[in-house]
RNA sequence: GGUGCGAUGGCCGAGUGGCUAGGCACAGCUCUGCAAAAGCUGCUACAGCGGUUCGAUUCCGCUUCGCACCU
């Protein structure tokens, strides 16, 4: 049964943390105890086809709390931050119109933060652009890039990290984009949200977590993510797939190691993810840190 | 018991009479539309004890340990 509000606005429940921490656990007993539905900030986990890999939850869980942003589209369609942010806003706004509380649960930090927080009005991503600044990287080297960074925007060229190619190739396809220089377009202002926000890291001692993520890959392999990344494959091109556990197993595929080593390789690049999503999520310092079982420590916090 | 070879940081692994290899693991960090992506930083060890030398991880001796062979 759902519960009252203490407040005149709705809230999201964040629920943040490395992967492996047991967030969906988390997640759904919260749900439960609020009456919440679900809403995923996990951009690997909005695909089809990645249920193993992607720690998807299970159908039970699935069962015991309304889902969304889980595997409801195919890997071929990929969803960018700006437009997740605006397709998950769009759906809190009528799911707060039916429940007080919605939880957003899920591990990638730049998804979290453009639904919390939202991004400036730059350039929507652009495919064709992407691909000609990717062919000037391999031909002319990065610096060229850089330098072209520094004559169109300066300010930025400062602060960048030019050793980057991501970040140095995203600032050019915005500076090109629009015509005027990246750091003209950045506000750093958080876009005001209709709804209150509670944030709840999920976190536990390192070499626990660690164990947990080792075990959790044998786990995947008994359950048959080594038939699941062959279906995938043939995209293994595709971004939604440039994702741990499949790019190991492509390698494995092709001969270029064995199976062995391709199951410790995803258990270190799990560990590696871990550890970075921990140094995202810690900056954000209204984040309320528990571990996995403390839910009524939760709910009084979200209360 | 004898002979030979070896002993390098958590692990692997080069090397040198003075100038901190490198890789992996691990740790910290960066981040406004490819983010499970892409980057940055840290991590000075040469088995022990003597000797030679201005200076030894590097040369010499002994000890300990390991490996191989011999008896």
């Amino acid at each position: 049964m759902p519960m009252t509000t203490t407040s005149s606005k709705p809230t999201l429940v964040v629920i943040v943390g490395p992967t492996g921490s047991g967030k969906t656990a988390v997640s759904i007993e919260l749900a439960r105890r609020l009456g919440a539905p679900i809403i995923s900030t996990d951009s690997r986990q909005f695909y089809q086809g990645l249920a193993i890999g992607t720690a998807q939850p299970t159908t039970e869980e699935l069962a015991a709390a309304t889902h969304y942003f889980i595997a409801d589209r195919p890997i071929t369609e990929p969803l960018s931050a700006g437009e997740y942010e605006r397709e998950a806003l769009l759906l809190l706004d009528k799911l707060f119109k039916e429940h007080p509380f919605v939880i957003a649960v899920g591990g990638s930090g730049l998804y979290v933060d453009a639904l919390c927080y939202g991004f400036d009005e730059l350039p929507t991503a652009n495919d064709e652009l992407r691909a000609t600044l990717a062919a000037r990287l391999a031909s002319e080297g990065l610096k060229s890039l850089v330098e072209e960074l520094h004559n169109l925007d300066p300010e930025y060229w400062e602060v960048v990290d030019r050793a980057n190619p991501a970040r140095v190739m995203r600032a050019l396809e915005v500076c090109l984009a629009s015509g005027k220089p990246y750091s003209a377009q950045r506000s750093g202002k958080r876009s005001e949200r209709p709804f209150r926000m509670v944030r709840i890291g999920v976190d536990m001692p390192r070499d626990v977590l660690y164990d947990r993520i080792n075990r959790r890959v044998d786990m995947m392999m008994e359950a048959g993510l080594e038939a699941e990344a062959r279906a995938v494959w043939p995209h293994k091109h595709l971004n939604a797939l440039q994702t741990v556990g499949y790019k190991e197993l492509f390698d494995y595929f092709e001969g270029n190691c064995t199976l062995t080593e391709a199951v410790e390789l995803i258990k270190r690049n799990s560990r590696r993810y871990a550890k970075r999503q921990l140094t995202w999520f810690r900056r954000h310092e209204q984040t309320h840190w528990l571990s996995p079982t403390e839910i009524d420590k939760a709910l009084e916090i979200i209360l």
